[in-house]
DNA sequence: GTCCATACCGTAAATTTATACGGTATCGCG
DNA sequence: CGCGATACCGTATAAATTTACGGTATGGAC
């Protein structure tokens, strides 16, 4: 959605939530006790105002109120050099897929290029599952942003070096000193989605 | 659910489908329409019966009724011999995951196990997403009983002969003669899903 | 046969819910 | 400054929704 104002943002977000909990969306005087509105009026004039915007439908029955954005998560694809990982350009759709899935929240998914992850049976156009994080632990495979490159290899740190090692022997590890160039990681990989008629 | 009769399951598979489609649980008098009822009165029985059984939780506001069931696909685990794959004895769980993900319906989540389609990028302990089905096409990945075993393979098909072959050298086809043993289909292969953290 | 669960109808009341109308206040824009 | 958009309040009302009560009919269990 463009053109929300923060508090609208902040009611689409509630509303979001309130489905994903209570299996149905929220009434005028759910949505005022939640912000503290003191008139379900209020409710109802952001509800029109998400409407016209385009964020929600809006059907006159008790509770109908639908979502026009897919909730799922955010695809991303090609990721152009030095554009953010979910920059808009790089979101090429959405994937109906509960955040939840997994131990460590899913943030988004990112498709896999090349073939530099096979033995960890990580293949091209797999889409990988991502926890968005700036951190990580040893042996985790991390997204990493190497050169404005975003790379999908495994973690391993030793003396003062970072080291991203691919499973596949034909892909030699990156070795990135880490007192001259700081290692960006992305995300932590928590998961795989294949669709294997995707061709 | 258990000791539902005939007409509760209809309505329970009815709201589960209501929900799905519309975003929100059906009001009565949309459950007394959908079945012809000319009472609400007969829909709230049911909704009573429904939620007696465990089957539904109602809390007495608009559309507020809530499915107790998990609504996602079964996870099928270890596969006793000679029982039908679905039986409630294979099934460990259930997997939050929309069944139109992928372009064939997906019915069930089949547990990996062992390292014959390891070349494929399919490991042991992967989830394999599984259309249910008993015919498949030269070349699909298949869910096929072999001697009372459950075994993912390969299908290739050659003078009334089929071969299940594995995607690892370590493994040998299996050759079927299919006059003498039919070929049964469990299922053909759509997906595949990993969770790295498992472990 | 009697009893009980299931599956309906018809009616009606109590409560929720959506929604309209008329205010107030703030903020950025031309 | 006036103006429109945003963000609220208070009140009211029509419509939707839940839910109770009293019936009828059927079929299986004891």
């Amino acid at each position: 959605m463009d053109g929300l104002t923060q508090r609208q943002q902040e009611i689409l977000d509630f509303i979001r939530g309130f489905v994903e909990s209570e299996g149905m969306p929220p009434t005028r005087a759910e949505l005022a006790r939640a912000f503290g509105f003191k008139s379900p009026a209020s409710a109802e004039e952001h509800l029109r105002a998400l409407e016209k915007k385009g964020a929600i439908t809006l059907s006159g029955m008790a509770r109908g109120l639908r979502l026009t954005e897919p909730s799922g998560l955010p695809l991303v694809g090609q990721v152009a050099a030095g554009a953010p990982l979910l920059a808009a350009e790089n979101v090429v759709g959405h994937y109906p897929v509960s955040p939840n899935l997994f131990k460590l929240r899913a943030d988004y998914l990112l498709k896999v290029r090349g073939w530099s992850m096979r033995d960890a049976g990580i293949l091209d156009g797999d889409w990988l599952v991502v926890h968005k994080a700036s951190e990580a632990r040893d042996g985790q495979i991390v997204v990493a942003r190497v050169d404005d490159e975003v790379t999908v290899k495994r973690l391993k740190r030793k003396a003062g070096r970072a080291y991203l090692i691919a499973e596949n022997p034909e892909f030699s590890p990156i070795v990135i000193e880490l007192a001259r160039t700081p290692l960006v990681i992305e995300g932590i990989a928590i998961g795989v989605v294949r669709d294997l008629n995707a061709i």
